[in-house]
DNA sequence: AACAATGATTCAGA
DNA sequence: TCTGAATCATTGTT
């Protein structure tokens, strides 16, 4: 305020005319006569805008100083500000309403559903019971794998929520950044708080984009966790010695026809303690090992069958024939080893 | 590490 | 729907 005087004399050309108070036009509305007056008056306030750039730091600072306090100031800010909220702003107005994005809910459904985003404990679970239940296995280890999935999902869970938060202090330490210097500028420069709070959205905007990105790659690597989770290659696991024997038991003894019936799957199941479906992933496996390289399995064969040749003269020697094989070979099955199973050794 | 064995999946065809 | 064939991914062996 004290520097005022020295201020509005300090350019000698466009000068005030040396009046004290306001000018009668400001204080009258507006009066046909005293247009040269104004005139004057605004041309010695922009005078001073202009020339403020070529004043060293100290001198600008007093002369934005000095502007701020200028009786004046505020109408010609208001003005600046409605005409700037005329032009630049009605042009971006109208592409600023957007509709709620559709990826975006579902990225949040989706992180809700799987137990990332939603309360600490229970969704994860019921997924993994889920995974579970379709994957379709024996479930002995269940548990543990359980554990794992679980493990991995909470890492999951505590990454996507400390980058979150990250993303939200980020968000408003800029906002606040962002506001305050508009706010600052905006005692030099024609800023309205409509403006402000129109860049806050905007920054908003911003950074909700990049939450998405976040949103977008947590539920790829949940899907990723799920996949490898369903995924059975992943948890093969080879069956115990003695499945084996009983399958490879059946397939020999069997070779002519090696297609077990349903029930035969069944009971095989049962003694392997494997599922059915495994069972027929056995055979549909060794059928074609076997036909592509009768070769390499021919000692295989001849041990089976030496074996049930044994276990069958043995249960004869006992006068019983209750394990003989529900479909004895015949010909045209596949080409045989030394031994069929339904002959006897000599 | 390289390789073989093995259980599971996918897909075309009957 | 079942099977053969090709293939994948893991386990076991050398």
């Amino acid at each position: 305020m004290d520097e005022q005087p020295r201020m509005m004399h300090s350019h000698a050309g466009v000068g005030m005319a040396g009046h004290p108070g306001l000018p009668q036009h400001m204080q009258e509305g507006t009066g046909g006569a005293d247009g040269d007056g104004r005139k004057q008056d605004i041309g010695d306030i922009l005078q001073q805008i202009m020339t403020i750039t070529d004043q060293s730091l100290d001198e600008a600072q007093a002369r934005k100083h000095a502007l701020n306090c200028h009786r004046m100031k505020p109408a010609l800010f208001n003005v600046l500000c409605e005409i700037k909220e005329k032009t630049v702003l009605s042009i971006r107005g109208a592409q600023e309403e957007e509709p709620p994005d559709a990826q975006l809910m579902r990225l949040d459904n989706m992180l809700l559903a799987e137990g990332v985003s939603g309360p600490e404990k229970g969704g994860g679970s019921a997924a993994a019971a889920a995974a579970a239940a379709a994957s379709g296995g024996a479930g002995a280890d269940n548990s543990a794998e359980h554990s794992d999935y679980r493990a991995k999902l909470s890492q999951i869970r505590q990454i996507y929520h400390t980058e979150l938060e990250k993303y939200e202090q980020a968000c408003n330490e800029f906002t606040t950044h962002v506001m305050n210097l508009l706010r600052e500028q905006s005692r030099t420069r024609p800023i309205s708080p409509k403006e402000i709070e129109r860049m806050v959205s905007i920054i908003h905007r911003k950074f909700s984009s990049i939450q998405m990105q976040l949103k977008q790659s947590t539920c790829e690597a949940v899907m990723i966790l799920r996949s490898r989770f369903l995924d059975a290659r992943r948890k093969r696991r080879n069956f115990n010695k003695q499945a084996t024997e009983i399958l490879n038991e059946y397939f020999y003894s069997h070779l002519s026809n090696p297609y077990p019936s349903e029930e035969a799957k069944e009971e095989l199941a049962k003694k392997c303690s494997i599922t059915v479906s495994q069972v027929s992933n056995w055979f549909g496996n060794k059928r074609i090992r076997y036909k592509k390289n009768i070769g390499k399995f021919q000692e295989e064969a001849n041990m089976y069958a030496a074996r049930t040749a044994v276990n069958a003269a043995s249960v004869s020697a006992h006068g019983s024939q209750a394990n003989s094989p529900s479909t004895p070979n015949s010909a045209g099955g596949y080409p045989s080893p030394c031994y069929q199973s339904d002959r006897r050794i000599q």
